[in-house]
RNA sequence: GGGCCCGUAGCUCAGCCAGGUAGAGCGCCCGGCUGAUAACCGGGCGGUCGGGGGUUCGAAUCCCCCCGGGCCCA
């Protein structure tokens, strides 16, 4: 016969040593795999798609354990509803950051060194080992958390099926006519020798640069120049305009012998800063009169590429790209450096676009006298000497500025014109914000964002000059120009080519094929692609479409959730290949999280020394303690990380256990079996009580089920810890306590063990998501036992639906009313000093509306038991007001300005009459005397009136009504009270034996007539309590007893025990 | 410089969308309970609801500006 066990209470509750077990049954009975084979058998697909983390630590971050987590949760979630839920995890593992941890671990800094030292296969085999002793690590960590993912199959980006399906992709942008190749200005590292995207320009230096004014010589005008200022002087020498504002003032000032034009508001600046006092503002007219101006490049004689932009030396207007607010209002223009000077050249000018920095950042051949010097450094400190020789340096100084530097590296980025290859994302825009509305967004405010983004989108360079990516899939004839994308492996097969060992660089770099149209050879282009790439088609390629077609099964994805900064990232890339691929969104709904940051608020960094380790915090906090924790804060807000936190957290789950071993200790005592005594079988035996913890646990549940479907998991969380505590632990088992120390098989009892052991069944299964390990183990312990078709996991189980009709708002109602009365009487003892074991004889309660006094009766016997009083009696508002005695206090502040040299006397009377005077100022808001043959008026202002109760009745006013506690003591309450300071006593000393709950003992009792007389008087009573078989009273006892001596309010008594055979 | 989010007690946060007497847990102090006991109950201390302005009879809540923090851009 089943029952349930007595193994929990029998354990010291070790959550470490709890989930240690969890993990080991789990593993010894695939419990994994079970989960899985019951979701695969149901045809209610949920497809989710686990954003890559990128394999670049073998630690993770904070931020990725919580992002797991409440994937976890979820996924749990749907499984338990009885979903096919597609749970393969994946790894993003291409890109820069890798590479460059390899060249540092291989010691070298160059591209060059890569191909020629280190040689391009075995850089490629290098990061493949990182990435995948990256993935083991953080596959083992996602484990520890209790993540349930398929982790023997996850995705993996750099996997040649996964490269396939990224070609397939590019393939489809070039038949749109979505790929081209063109020419633009980006930001480049001259170290990594690559260009970078604009999103990964993401780290500022405050950087010091030369700050220079600059003369232009204006063309056919003795001694009259163009004043420009500029940072980079090594972009000088590929000026090819110079650029003025149409809104703003310009002027030509005279400085010595010399004219100089400039905006008219930086006039004074500049000639402050140059130190110059003397100058003469000539003329002032608007920016449109510059236009056209023609002026000599200074350099002109010695940059070979100034040969070619001469003809274009001269103003041009483009307010878009100048300030009245820094430098001279007049703009240097290089459009092969610059992204402004880019797109007006492009608009306005059309000059040959030229860029005078080489891939490792040194000045070109073209350059002439600067060729060879790096341009920030070596090239910067000759053009200034040129220019100062030549005269045509205004003034020179230094100036500390951000600076942009690339986010691997540090080093400084160079502005140049480079030909990538992009994808016209930009055509795109319209449909890209229709489907992006498609999509549901929590919360909602991450579509405003994400929307707001989609209207600023420019086209997409994904072409990168790296090794360690997907090769971008294009060959170019080398004999007549013919360009051509492969889809996939058989395409490169069909077009001549050997299909190679792997599809990475170096092999792919030596197919060639032949050109269709002239029989020539065709080289791939050496690009590999943007690592947001990779992970933008990760809802396709990692189903391995289009060789597989399991994605035309399972689209559109139901579900992901990341940070926020993803909403740029990963939520766009993939909605933009989703665009590009089938025209429309991959994704249903989306889920944003918040950022995992420190105490302060401030962001996790290890320079900062907040940096949480998470080996120390797995070691520290037990994982279901992690999982709960996080899973409590708003899921789209920041995580403040917080020791103290998990701290609280852990108490929580102290009282989960003491719940549980609470409900096992005696059910397992009477050999409850839930299976045959459940629910139905005492459902006429219910109290108030059961019938009330059924409703809570009943909205629990609907409640929950609303909160997950709607993508509010930490609401969720939050109910289930206050239902626990508050309702569970708090409230209900306080109430039923009496219930289940019953000794005899009463229905009452039963009723209580039903009702208990139906909710907390329940909520583990409901907590199962949240905390797996520990619902994992209860149900073990608590469930499994007493159930012999408990299923082998509580994973296994379905989630329950709520029941509608245990619903009872009114109940709940009534039973708040009745804690709060309960509140109210034990804040008027306190105040009383009554404690809580001495019975009170009355309780009175005046209630606000009749109403709350039905309500308090409903629930009578819950609150003279919680009370611990005789009767209640309700009574109108009036008992408390004839009760009720007040005094007055003189307020002297008042008294003196009104009766002067009188006010002594005049406060003498209020003292002494005290009510007479406060009856009257009450009634009438006067009261009137004769003092040394005056007649005063006494006001309302002129006393301190203080309402007071008896002695006898200690009174708390409350929101319901007034409640107060007869404290008056009669004979009985003493003796009760008295026995029950006994009772206490040898419940003590019971424990102090370890004497297991149930044993029976035998008392004997000496000491205080009075304290004999009451357990006299109560024999029974005391002996029920305490188990006691035989109960002497004024006995000795034996000399081998147990014995104790007590004091019982002054009282002596002694108490001797022995164990009962 | 722009977009979005956050700012409430010493700490962590709820309340804000749908305006109506500022809440919880923890911590601290005092008291109680002692058959869940590293649990539990009551009371107290503690708040310019980031600051300022506006709308309103009434604002933590709605609107505007500013300050601090976060993310993403420029």
């Amino acid at each position: 016969m089943p029952s349930v066990s007595d193994e929990l209470h029998k354990e010291k509750y070790d959550q470490f040593k709890l989930e240690e077990w969890v993990k080991g049954f789990w593993e010894d009975n695939n419990i994994y795999q079970l989960v899985k084979e019951k979701s695969m058998r149901s045809d209610k697909k949920f497809y989710f798609l686990d954003g890559p983390p990128y394999a670049s630590s073998t630690v993770i971050h904070i931020g990725t354990a919580w992002n797991k987590v409440i994937k976890d949760t979820i996924l749990r979630y749907y499984r338990m509803k009885g979903y096919n839920v597609w749970d393969q995890p994946g790894f993003d593992t291409h890109g820069l950051p890798i590479e460059v941890k390899i060249e540092r671990e291989l010691g070298v800094s160059s591209k060059k060194d890569i191909v020629d030292v280190i040689g391009v296969e075995r850089f490629i085999g290098e990061c493949k080992r990182f990435v995948d002793t990256s993935i083991k690590a953080m596959t083992s960590q996602f484990k520890e958390l209790g993540v349930f993912m398929d982790w023997d199959n996850p995705y993996i980006t750099y996997k040649d099926e996964y490269i396939e399906a990224g070609w397939w992709l590019i393939k489809r942008a070039w038949e749109k006519g979505l790929l081209y190749r063109g020419v633009q200005v980006h930001h480049w590292c001259p170290r990594c020798e690559t260009t970078l995207a604009d999103y990964e320009v993401s780290e500022y230096r405050e950087l010091e640069d030369p700050s220079i004014y600059v003369k232009f010589p204006v063309k056919g005008r003795e001694k009259e120049s163009l004043l420009i200022w500029t940072t980079t002087p090594w972009t000088l020498p590929a000026n090819a305009f110079v650029m003025a504002s149409p809104n703003i003032m310009y002027a030509r000032v005279r400085v010595g012998d010399e004219v100089l034009i400039m905006a008219v508001p930086r006039i004074e600046r500049v000639m402050k800063e140059a130190g110059i006092s003397n100058y003469e503002v000539l003329e002032e007219f608007s920016g449109e009169e510059l236009e056209g101006i023609e002026y000599i490049h200074p350099l002109e004689d010695l940059v070979d590429a100034q040969k070619t932009l001469a003809p274009y030396h001269r103003v041009v207007l483009a307010p878009e790209a100048v300030t009245a607010h820094e430098g001279t209002g007049l703009v240097h223009s290089a459009p092969g450096h610059g992204d402004i000077d880019f797109k007006v050249n492009s608009a306005k000018v059309g000059a040959p676009v030229v860029s005078l920095v080489d891939d490792q950042g040194r000045m070109t051949r073209e350059s002439g006298k600067y060729h060879g010097l790096y341009f920030r450094t070596e090239a910067n400190k000759a053009i200034i000497e040129d220019l100062k020789r030549m005269g045509a340096l205004f003034y020179e100084s230094r100036v500390v500025h951000r600076y942009p530097v690339c986010w691997r590296c540090k080093t400084p980025l160079v502005l140049r014109a480079t030909r990538q290859w992009f994808i016209k994302v930009t055509q795109l825009k319209s449909k890209l914000i229709q489907e992006a509305d498609k999509i549901r967004w929590q919360p909602d405010w991450a579509k405003t964002r994400f929307v707001n983004l989609l209207r600023e989108v420019r086209d997409w360079v994904i072409s990168r000059q790296r090794f360690w990516g997907i090769p971008l899939p294009v060959w170019v004839c080398s004999k007549c120009g013919y360009t051509h994308v492969i889809g996939s492996v058989d395409e490169l097969v069909e077009m001549g080519g050997e299909k190679p060992k792997e599809l990475h660089r170096p092999w792919i770099d030596r197919v060639t094929l032949k050109c269709p149209k002239c029989g020539g050879e065709m080289h791939r282009v050496p690009d590999v692609l943007d690592v947001w790439f990779d992970s933008g088609v990760s809802f396709y390629a990692s189903l391995g479409y289009p060789r597989r077609k399991l994605w035309e099964d399972m689209k559109p994805v139901d579900f992901i959730t990341e940070g926020h900064d993803q909403i740029r990232g990963w939520f766009f890339s993939l909605l933009r290949s989703g665009v590009i691929g089938f025209d429309e969104a991959p994704y249903r709904s989306v889920l944003v999280h918040g950022f995992a940051l420190d105490e302060q608020g401030r962001e996790m960094h290890k320079s900062l020394g907040n940096y949480v380790d998470f080996n120390e915090l797995i070691s520290r906090v037990p994982r279901d303690v992690i999982r709960f924790w996080v899973m409590q804060t708003t899921v789209w807000e920041d995580l403040r990380f917080s020791w103290k936190g998990l701290d609280e957290m852990k108490r929580v789950f102290n009282i989960i256990w003491n719940t549980y071993t609470f409900a096992s200790t005696y059910m397992s005592l009477d050999k409850y079996d839930p299976t045959r005594t459940g629910l139905d079988a005492v459902w006429s035996s219910l109290e108030v009580e059961d019938r009330w913890i059924l409703s809570r646990l009943n909205r629990l549940i609907a409640r929950y089920h609303e909160a997950m479907e709607d993508l509010r998991p930490h609401d969720a969380a939050r109910m289930l810890k206050s239902f626990i505590i508050d309702d569970v632990s708090h409230w209900y088992i306080r109430l039923v306590r009496r219930r289940v120390w019953i000794e005899e098989d009463a229905p009452t009892k039963n009723a209580a063990y039903a009702t208990l052991y139906h909710v907390l069944r329940t909520l583990l299964v409901l907590m199962a998501p949240f905390t797996p390990y520990t619902s994992e183990y209860l149900y073990q312990k608590f469930v499994k036992p007493a159930e012999d078709n408990a299923r082998a996991s509580v994973h296994l189980e379905e989630l329950p639906e709520a029941r509608e009709d245990l619903i009872d708002d009114e109940l709940e109602r009534d039973m708040e009313i009745a804690s709060q009365i309960v509140e109210a009487v034990a804040a008027a003892r306190n105040a009383a000093g009554i404690k809580l074991r001495r019975p009170v004889k009355r309780v009175i309660i005046a209630p606000v509306e009749e109403e709350v006094g039905r309500r308090i009766m409903r629930m009578e016997r819950v609150i003279k038991e919680m009370a611990n009083t005789k009767t209640i009696e309700i009574v109108g508002p009036e008992f408390f007001e004839e009760a009720r005695i007040y005094r007055v206090e003189p307020n002297y502040r008042e008294l003196g300005p009104s009766f002067k040299k009188l006010t002594p006397k005049v406060a003498e009377v209020i003292s002494s009459r005290q009510e007479e005077v406060a009856k009257s100022i009450i009634s009438e808001g006067t009261y009137k005397a004769e003092v040394d043959d005056v007649s005063v008026v006494i006001e309302r202002r002129h006393v301190n009136i203080k309402a007071y109760y008896p002695e006898w009745l200690s009174v708390k006013e409350t929101s319901l009504g007034i409640v107060g506690v007869d404290t008056r003591l009669e004979k009985s309450e003493i003796m009760e009270g008295l026995a029950r300071e006994v009772v206490r006593r040898i419940q003590a000393m019971r424990k102090e034996m370890n004497l297991p709950v149930n044993a029976f003992i035998e008392a004997w009792v000496t000491g205080d007539s009075e304290i004999l007389e009451a357990v006299r008087e109560l024999k029974s009573y005391v002996e029920n309590e305490t188990r006691s078989k035989q109960l002497h009273i004024g006995e000795e006892g034996p000399g081998n007893a147990f014995s104790r001596e007590w004091e019982v309010d002054g009282k002596r008594v002694t108490i001797k025990i022995l164990l009962a055979e």
